[in-house]
DNA sequence: AATGAATGAGCCTTCATTCAT
DNA sequence: GATGAATGAAGGCTCATTCAT
């Protein structure tokens, strides 16, 4: 019996074939833990083949991790359109986190595994990054409704803790499946709560009923 | 006194040494990434010392994880000691991660590292951590609250979220060195903000100054 | 004259193109360490267009081979021309020598590298590079002059060892930059070492200078 | 039927027997084509009892290499004790040459093979390298009857040429099994070539025979 | 208790070569 | 003739763990 080598597989999109498999393999086992021999499986793929669309493993957990930023992203500045009023567009971050979660779990894994990777950040992935993850859209919003005296005057770093803080928690519980509560329940409250500790007290037109 | 020659010493407590050694290797690079070597070197010992008072690798890494979880348990329970009203205990609560995380840095990104490793769930360790992890101080404080109408009723996995998210999340920030404002900042900010988010609103006693 | 549309060229001529970056590439580093991806790439060229002309990657290495070694030996055999008497015909063998490594300063560093590969004997290309590494115009005139009683009658070995090894010597020397010494002074000394290591002492004729 | 791992082999001296399996796969293959998994065969050895003598690849070549050249010099060094007269010292070194290429034949394959090897000449081995390499014996031996007129003055790299060329070029060719002639005569050959080439000829105390 | 040489499965990556277009 | 995605065997190296001393 002859020895025959498959044919060469009909492409179509193998790129996209292998980042898919790569998402699932690397938001179940972490980036170390993930081998390219399982990435390379699922996506009914080869070693060079993998190897002829990312120069490595790194490249390839970047490519995954910007195409991931970049859906969310889009997704955020498509719910800030249209400059809602301060509480409204604070909700809509809220909820936009949580739909997105929602429709795209094994990333919203991955993109927390992978926060603080130290190789996200390096060299010409740097500038790629910076742009994405600056999140433009979000912080137009809030600077917008800090001048306008709606929303406090606080530094980034605190906006981050109290507004994706909590969504980040939550999404992490969520993910690993501890979590008992509805998703409606925890926008309300999340998005009530950030409403409550970021809202300018002195403002008095807004939310009548907590002056 | 005995006449005592002193003891070469580098013996006198070696678990402790590789223990130390162990945590740093770990919050650096996390586990899978850390290597028994690498431990092996910092602890000034040999691969015969280690794997003499720890099984394996997985052994070390939850000795090292209980021993933290401990330590951050210890202080809770002191810090709602003296049963302190709701508001005064959350902003304790605040106070307490930070003064801890602060203290024990390293300590602090491992545990959050190591969050959610399966094995930290497996057989005998299953109960040793429930015992440690279930917070049993922090519960049973905000459940004497809720019963007295103080704080809200709402289930764990959301009082998760709006309380500890916030000092998780700058907590990393502040791990990675990416946070610029001060700690005493942000600890009112969180302590306050939970507190708006937590308390019962239809108790008319607590809080005047915000109605 | 007719009006010809200048071609792109690009392809113009492909095969003198790849052998002169496998040539750059062998040289620089070695027949295994060279990459046909590296070829590919100096020649401006494809996977498919490099082994469309050459079967594999020995037999691109052996079209690089012979098409140097050809080149060596027509300059080898012009400099023999003319029936020279025997200290004259070293001298112009050294003379040769040099002049072809210092005009062609990779192929020499090649063709010394792969003297012994064992593939450029195999099968068909023995026959073709037998003839051409023969050296027949040399060893022609060598003969010519041992049964003239000019030239000492030692066996071709050590012709090689005495005629060739000092010039492979300083070629490796100067083709690594490790050589100070002029390439004039060179071939003046290698030559005449060459000569009174080869001449026939017996022979009262020649060389009256140097009894 | 239990699967048991052979037992640890007493090691007696492993890192010996690596080194010597080494030399033997470097000098039949090259150092790129051979392949550690034939060496630590070679060896009975295991990968990581290769990889815990030796950092790498590298560091083994490296290692075999200066092990050989010492070996090398240790020799040189005893020939021309004693201090000798030039032509005698001339004759030893073209004698030690031969006599340990025939003792070491894989030695010598490769020496030669690696004389050039870029990473030879790296960071720290550098250092070791060049003390080891410089001959520094034959070069006091070679100065000293400059200085006495007994030899010619010449640079180092014309010395190396006409001295240690066709050595080596004989080497490569016995080493090879392309050489016909014996080794005695090519001693004789070649020992009497480099006289002839490198002895002053103004010196009439020398050589009457030949002025 | 301590030491460190030894083990070997498994990982990431390379690279000559093939083939559908 | 040309292109470049696809293939997969093979290589260098790592690292948790064992065990003789």
């Amino acid at each position: 019996m002859s020895q025959k080598r498959a044919p060469y597989a009909k492409t179509a999109n193998r790129k996209r074939q292998i980042i898919d498999a790569a998402l699932q393999c690397f938001s179940e086992k972490g980036y170390t833990d993930a081998t390219m021999e399982e990435i390379r499986t699922l996506a009914h793929s080869s070693y060079g083949s993998v190897y002829h669309h990312f120069k490595n493993k790194e490249q390839l957990a970047i490519a995954v991790y910007v195409e991931g930023i970049a859906d969310f992203q889009n997704g955020l500045v498509e719910a800030l359109e249209g400059g809602p009023e301060a509480e409204e567009g604070i909700r809509r971050v809220v909820e936009h986190h949580f739909s997105w979660v929602e429709a795209n779990p094994a990333w919203a894994r991955y993109l927390v595994l992978m926060r603080h990777a130290d190789f996200m950040a390096t060299g010409e992935n740097d500038l790629t990054l910076q742009n994405k993850e600056s999140y433009p859209a979000l912080w137009a919003f809030i600077r917008r409704h800090i001048k306008a005296g709606a929303l406090r005057d606080l530094p980034p770093d605190i906006y981050a803790t109290l507004l994706i803080g909590p969504c980040q928690e939550f999404t992490q519980l969520w993910v690993s499946g501890r979590s008992s509560s509805s998703l409606e329940t925890v926008k309300r409250e999340i998005a009530s709560a950030a409403w409550r500790a970021l809202r300018n007290p002195e403002n008095a037109t807004q939310n009548g009923g907590e002056p």
